[in-house]
DNA sequence: CTGAAAGCGCTTACAG
DNA sequence: CTGAAAGCGCTTACAG
């Protein structure tokens, strides 16, 4: 270890600024006196490597300030360690809590991130999609923008593990992490039939995705079970956005008799129903209840609070990315998971409402 | 053209799932006919292709189902089209915004971003910042987690290009795009004086960030300028947390004469407090005043809101990435920029002040 | 406008 | 336990 050939202190190789300066991993063993192979392999812990010549190495790398090249060590190895999240909007709390679990996992595996938003469109997506590709990504976990499995299958062609959330696809054969959307829904739509409603407003999302259809399920089932005719003029289809909230809110407001409550598909469809509702003078709960699927953080407590269903969007993040690190690594079941995590109904009583209920 | 060597048809390479089967650049140029080098041309635009060599460059591409390995690509070019957003955390709404204001101005120009939650420590953040160099990034969007400039400079040393979102740090040279936390306090505190308090109390963050110590001199700035004496005791210091802010409020509620209004220096501060309020029993704004530098989003409209100086999340994200984009690019100025943007005051009136003002 | 050669910085696959 | 050789899939730097 005394015949170490004299080479620059750390702090002037941080000081000099030039990328021509970075140590390679070939610098690093001609330093320890090895083979760059053995520095591969006292920085990577695989094989045998004795401790004497470890710390040779790694008294060499301090040294040298060395920084492994991770694109040098997936293009050889075929393994990135880089995830995506293909979400519809970060901006939408339910998937900014999606994205917290997801991160924590991958972090803590040592895989990073990449976070994308489709706004639901699938031209974005399938642009998204190919970057991702020539990124040799390892998995992607993904919202998809449509129910067509196309998007899945190039994935899965190129190698690429998926984990689908949120929505199910047709016809392709994948993992997929989900809320219980028909039981959320069914017990939403009792929780109104129970509190005496029986013109109930469905302002359901995208008509083609499985979650809206699933809604729209649950919601017919409670309906049924309480004997309560299905009223299609009550069901509207839209987008998951609070302009389309609006729309639809107003579109039902208009009916004759008004319903007595509306059931909001998503926590942005509620939004814009609650923008309509007070445009149109109507309070909540006294003039008109309002249930949500998801919700909206209200983090100053405020009332008045909506009753929702609430899929546990931490945990589903957590859980659909363990599964896809799994599949990256191969300790997952051979069979493809459906797992389907519960919704909480949080029924939610407003002291306005109290009030209303005690006059 | 006839002439083309007969090949796999796209559907069959689809359909084989190996990984062993993906085209190179090497492929698509022996079906075109020419080099390597020259598929690389067509791809990149890079340098002169004729027409004709172009359009058969292409056509192989496209019937071997052609996708780019992005990892060589990065390793012999030096770019990697990556950047990185180093926030503390995607699950408060003002990062979130800022996230969705980085993504689309990134995606707009090819590039990618991974994300990064710090919660405010500095060994996690060490830790995103080794692996973000592993990788070689670009460059990096980053909300130090302290202001000392370590971080910085070891990015920098590295030529990653840097970006310090929010807050400034100590000793290095750096671009910086932040909100204007002075004046927007200051407006804050002049807006609570207006309202008549002079026992105003300041719920501050971590004392050691710069954000914390413009917020808390802005509030100073305003009583003196009122003439109103600044009792320390009224400063309390903390973290961006809800926790920390449920801690603060009750320390200076237990104050005698107890304070009239209380400064949120975070929308999280503020969450905590409110729940403090409600433990108290006190109403805002009857008994007690609140206003927040940052909001919560109140997506239902729901009351009570607070008045709020309102940073412009989403443009603070976007004016970050296109400076950072121009800096890797070459673009940017040669000096570092400080770019502050203006802080909105959003005075909100409830109806309950509005009824409690006409009683 | 096009190409042959070399190399980016690692790891794989052998060999001893 | 350690290493020499080859190669991952591109682009750089020349050359013509």
């Amino acid at each position: 270890m005394a015949d170490v050939p004299p080479a620059t202190a750390p702090s002037e190789v941080a000081r000099s600024n030039l990328a021509e300066t970075m140590a390679t991993i070939r610098d690093v063993a001609k330093r320890a006196g090895v083979a760059p192979i053995t520095v591969s392999r006292v920085l990577n812990n695989s094989g045998y490597v004795s401790a004497a010549t470890r710390a040779r190495v790694e008294q060499a790398a301090a040294d040298l300030n060395f920084v492994p090249n991770m694109l040098a060590h997936s293009l050889r190895s075929n393994r990135t360690n880089t995830l995506a999240l293909v979400v519809t909007d970060i901006t939408n709390p339910f998937w900014t809590t999606v994205a917290r679990g997801v991160e924590d996992v991958a972090s803590d595996q040592n895989f990073n991130v990449i976070f994308c938003n489709t706004d639901e469109s699938e031209e974005k997506q399938a642009q998204y999609l190919s970057m991702l590709l020539r990124r040799r990504v390892d998995g992607v976990l993904l919202v998809p923008a449509s129910s067509a499995g196309d998007a899945v299958r190039a994935l899965q062609a190129q190698d690429v593990k998926v984990v689908v959330l949120d929505r199910q696809v047709a016809g392709v054969e994948v993992d997929t992490v989900r809320g219980d959307s028909v039981a959320g829904a069914r017990h939403l739509a009792e929780h109104l039939l129970q509190l005496g409603h029986r013109r109930i407003a469905m302002l359901a999302g995208p008509e083609s995705l499985s979650v809206t259809a699933q809604r729209v399920a649950g919601y017919q089932e409670a309906l049924q079970a309480w004997h309560v005719a299905v009223d299609p003029s009550l069901i509207r289809y839209g987008a998951f956005t609070v302009e389309s909230g609006y729309v639809m809110a107003n579109e039902v407001l208009a009916l004759q008799p008004r319903p007595t409550a509306l059931f909001a598909a998503n926590n942005f469809i509620a939004a814009g129903a609650l923008r309509a509702l007070r445009a149109a003078a109507l309070e909540v709960p006294e003039d008109i209840s309002v249930v949500v699927f998801d919700e909206l953080p209200n983090p100053y407590g405020d009332e008045p609070r909506l009753s929702a269903a609430i899929q546990p969007a931490y945990d589903l993040g957590q859980t659909a990315t363990r599964l896809l690190l799994q599949r990256i690594t191969g300790e997952a079941p051979e069979a493809y998971q459906d797992i389907v995590l519960p919704t909480e109904l949080a029924v939610r009583t407003s002291s306005r409402r109290l009030a209303a209920e005690q006059a």
